[in-house]
RNA sequence: CGGGGUGUAGCACAGCCCGGUAGUGCGUUACGUUCGGGACGUAGAGGUCGGAGGUUCGAAUCCUCUCACCCCGACCA
């Protein structure tokens, strides 16, 4: 095979061999995205050790790799939260069935996946086989394990609450919660999750919903601006919204299977908690007033939304902001000698990066080759990665390589300081404006109920189309074509058209997708 | 809850149809050679074959029951 025309055909053999051997290497890693979908999410959650299934049957363990990037969406959450005027608190994970009983369309939406706590004690079994639950230890009521706070906390805002004083209040709790869903899926959908959901309490209608809509701007800017995913801000239909709320608002992504997520909710919850638990304050006028209220959250679901917006066949792509390590520097070294040499130069760089609140991560372990540590950060999805050999230390260069694109570029080395940054800025620019040009792409305007199941089988993504505003038709619709009401889009102009499924009159066109 | 699948070494799997020494690859340990895109050699360690019962001289393998998890649906802030 070689020995033919030597030049061209030795090129030739090399580099087929090259392919051939890549085909085989990424087939042990993760499945094509193009081959299924689904089968790529799992492995790239695997693969780039961001969780696991646990043995705990929907409940998954999330690694510390994956864990980092959770908590450095906490640190930029936390901190947006704070400076809007809002605590952090803590209530308990135990609801007693009485409270979640109390709001009639709450206990409705979340009846059917609770977990129940009936017994507070084990005891041996009587033929010495193990443990039982000591039935003698039944508990007077049933204990909820929170599938959300709404009830426990209006409960105590109960006692919080007597005057306008009081108000507002502007509560935010970290925790985890639990929904016995049917299926599940890797961050996406579990029967544990962790999240934040913020409970405030408000002495008027416009206060609060004015507080619902601020919190929807925080969830867009936090999607947009760090995790560089674009969303469309909109209100959910009357059948989508959240049990117990009288508004709820979403931000909505598109994945790049065309399949939408909703990626944050916040809802208005007018005065239904506080009739429900009869939370009433003494105006200015000294009349007594039920309070409004609000609540609002985000999941461990945002995981999967960052993971399926932008990473390839290759791996994880993180947004610089959200990655844990900024920077991985690879030295290509023979001997102790020569990383000795090299780790000295890579100290210097490291520390200036550091300085500028990188987090660079030098990789100096000699059990594995270069190739390896490339394949592993790329799976890993770390924004840069910095090689530097024995050639670089002569020629005071580095290589530069960006996850985003894979472009590689030799720097001098004194140039290192000045361009990481830049560079970092500009992947988090990139890959924002890549996710936007998908969406673009992949959102279509139709104005038939042929076109749109058209548009939902051919080219799946969003679909602007014009709907009733009943539940007839969006019920119709779902049963129909799986496709649902993503929101009504706030930034929707207003424009006269029929109901792609009813024909009668709309005045704007809603979101569909068919959704995670 | 319906359909499908899987439980055998840390991980991925073969062996089962047709019963008879529990195997392969990766990982791991030691040593040596390698190191600019996923290295290789040699030697070693590592298994209640998901569980219970049954058939049999003998069960990972056949039969019955059972448990668990995964995937695809249905469901779902």
């Amino acid at each position: 095979m070689i020995k033919n025309t030597p030049t061209a055909g030795c090129s030739e053999y090399i580099c087929r061999t090259f392919v051939i051997r890549k085909t085989l290497e990424m087939g042990k890693d993760i499945t094509n995205r193009a081959d299924d979908y689904s089968q790529w999410y799992i492995d790239l959650v695997k693969k780039a050790d961001l969780a696991e299934n646990s043995d705990v049957r929907g409940c998954m363990v999330i690694k510390p790799y994956g864990f980092s990037i959770w908590e450095k969406m906490q640190q930029a959450l936390d901190k947006m939260f704070k400076d809007t005027g809002h605590s952090n608190a803590y209530f308990p994970l135990f609801i007693p069935k009485s409270f979640l009983a109390k709001e009639a369309s709450h206990v409705d939406g979340f009846a059917k996946e609770c977990a129940i706590v009936t017994h507070y004690r084990l005891k041996n079994n009587p033929d010495g086989s193990g443990i039982m639950v000591d039935p003698d230890a039944k508990l007077e009521e049933e204990l909820i394990v929170r599938p959300t706070s709404e009830t426990v906390i209006w409960n105590s805002y109960k006692k919080w609450i007597q005057s306008y004083r009081d108000l507002p209040i502007l509560i935010n709790q970290w925790c985890n919660v639990v929904r016995w869903e049917m299926r599940t899926r890797l961050f996406l959908r579990t029967s544990e999750f962790l999240w934040q959901e913020g409970h405030t309490a408000h002495a008027t209608s416009k206060e609060a919903e004015k507080e619902t809509l601020q919190m929807l701007d925080v969830y867009a800017d936090f999607a947009e601006n760090f995790m560089a995913v674009p969303v469309i801000k909109g209100k959910k239909s009357e059948g989508e919204k959240f049990p117990g709320a009288i508004d709820t608002y979403c931000i909505e992504a598109l994945m790049q299977d065309g399949k939408a997520l909703q990626a944050g909710t916040s809802h208005f919850l007018g005065q239904n908690f506080a009739k429900a638990f009869d939370v009433q304050f003494t105006n200015k006028e000294g009349k007594l007033e039920l309070v409004w209220g609000t609540s609002w959250g985000v999941s461990t679901r945002l995981m999967g939304a960052l993971i399926m917006a932008h990473s390839d066949d290759d791996g994880l792509i993180l947004p610089p902001k959200l990655a844990p390590i900024h920077v991985v520097i690879v030295p290509i070294f023979r001997t102790e000698e020569e990383l000795a040499k090299i780790s000295a130069t890579v100290e210097s760089i490291a520390t200036s990066l550091r300085k500028l609140g990188l987090a660079v991560k030098f990789d100096n372990r000699d059990t594995y080759k270069p190739g390896y540590k490339f394949a592993e950060y790329e799976m890993r999805g770390v924004p840069v990665r910095i090689a530097i050999g024995p050639r670089d230390l002569e020629n005071g260069t580095v290589e530069v390589a960006r996850r985003d694109t894979k472009e590689k570029q030799v720097m001098k080395m004194e140039d290192v300081v000045d361009e990481i940054p830049k560079l970092l800025e500009a992947i988090q620019q990139n890959i924002y404006k890549r996710a936007l040009k998908f969406r673009t792409e992949n959102t279509r305007k139709v104005d038939s109920y042929n076109d749109f199941k058209k548009a939902l089988d051919e080219t799946p993504g969003f679909i602007l189309a014009h709907w009733d505003g009943t539940k007839e038709s969006e019920a119709a619709i779902k049963e129909e074509t799986k496709a649902t009401i993503r929101c009504i889009p706030l930034d929707a102009p207003t424009e006269i058209g029929k109901c792609i499924y009813s024909g009668k009159p709309s005045d704007r066109r809603v979101l569909f997708a068919r959704a995670y």
